[in-house]
DNA sequence: GGGCCAGCGGGAGCAGTGCTCACGATTGTC
DNA sequence: GACAATCGTGAGCACTGCTCCCGCTGGCCC
């Protein structure tokens, strides 16, 4: 047993420890209070061990990045799987609202997600995957709408597709044979709407000037579902 | 000459020639890197003397971050200036393509403004006022369209405006005897979505898809004036 | 005009950080 | 059972924000 072993099995715990750990601090103190030495010493290890398992505090902090992503996308999903499945909004609004109710219960991980990119920044590639699971939730929504002739592909302003990534539509299963066609790129912004409302929120944007925040954000999010043309 | 006198002179000058430096260091390196040291360091005088103008550094970061509400709030200003009074969509145009740009040509301070919160948070008061500019200019404008019956104020979801701070629709000139407005609501929303778009290009979000950046953004703030409901 | 004290700059120092490195100890593998 | 990769340790470097006490000095009041 363990030909590949029992060492590199404990490595892997330990790993996931000292992840657990340093997620325990982000969530309370957020993530510029992230100190490396405090969470080895929380482990009861000198704060160069920790060096063994993550190269540097960008690395730990690239882990839970990429934790908080899978987290909001798993509660994303799960909502709209209890959704059901014919009626668009409903789905649209299951998403919108796990994805909210999520960000209220760990404002520090969202910050660090969708708030300022925070050293040097330059977004690793491991984060490129996870990040995109709620904007495809939306987006398979809206071609579920197509296909069953709910959704008008077509919209103002026309052909705005044009500005995005190439085969980016493809990917996310709205590609239209129309050049004129604007639906992935109304899917992107009703995406990106839908994070600046939460973003607003989180960062305390809207304190002397949204007093029902739920109430808000419902209609507003129902107001993006209109902008994308769901029935 | 000087009853409250030359003393007091070259203190408001140092103090801001330190925000000054602090805020190339700032837009150069970004607000993580700024280090009241370093600050001291370039000016030529211990760092604890920078202490005298500057209690500590989220002092001089929230001075920082007045000022670059300011600077936006005033780039948008005069680009609104600049379009045509009558041309409702050509002043919203000016004022969401402004805020980008000054957003583009900033990053750092854009990030440190609507980024996540830096330290332990809490908005000081200074900043409410001059945070609310852009959003204003929006709104006036709006109240433009109602004013000259061109934007219904009545529109999807009805009753919205119950969502928001009692006083806040008056205060930007969208009160409504109606209890069924949404037209506060409706531009609160466009005002978050502007600052989503701008944001996750700033952040980097959009990098693997949109392609045109402009064009994208273009599009976008078109479509929110018309769920807004600008003719 | 002279004294006086608030205001100022300087330097040392504290507690903390990320990160590196040489050193033993341990442990899985040949 | 020997060997070597792996691991944890503690000291140490350079840096940070911030505090405190010192000595100087310039503007105000008598």
């Amino acid at each position: 047993m363990s030909a590949a072993g029992t060492r590199a099995r404990v490595r892997a715990e330990l790993t996931k420890e000292i992840a657990e750990v340093a997620r325990r601090h982000l969530a309370s103190d957020g993530a510029a209070a992230l100190s490396l030495r405090a969470v080895a010493r929380e482990m009861g290890m000198a704060s160069s061990a920790v060096y063994r398992y993550f190269p540097s505090r960008d690395d730990l902090l690239t882990t839970l990045i990429v934790e908080a992503y899978d987290a909001i996308g798993e509660a994303a999903e799960q909502a709209v799987a209890a959704a059901p499945k014919g009626d668009l909004r409903a789905r649209w609004q299951a998403i919108c609202r796990a994805t909210r109710e999520w960000a209220v219960a760990h404002p520090h991980e969202y910050a660090l997600v969708y708030g300022s990119p925070v050293p040097g920044y330059a977004a690793p590639q491991a984060t490129i995957g996870p990040a995109g699971r709620v904007g495809l939730l939306l987006t398979t929504l809206i071609s579920d709408g197509v296909a069953a002739g709910t959704v008008d592909p077509l919209g103002s302003p026309t052909g705005s597709d044009a500005a995005l990534t190439p085969d980016i539509a493809e990917r996310v299963g709205l590609a239209s044979t129309s050049a004129e066609s604007s639906l992935a790129a109304r899917g992107v912004t009703a995406w990106i709407s839908l994070f600046g409302l939460i973003s607003f929120e989180i960062f305390g944007h809207t304190n002397n000037i949204v007093e029902d925040h739920e109430r808000f954000f419902t209609d507003a999010t129902d107001r993006l579902a209109d902008l994308v043309g769901l029935p």
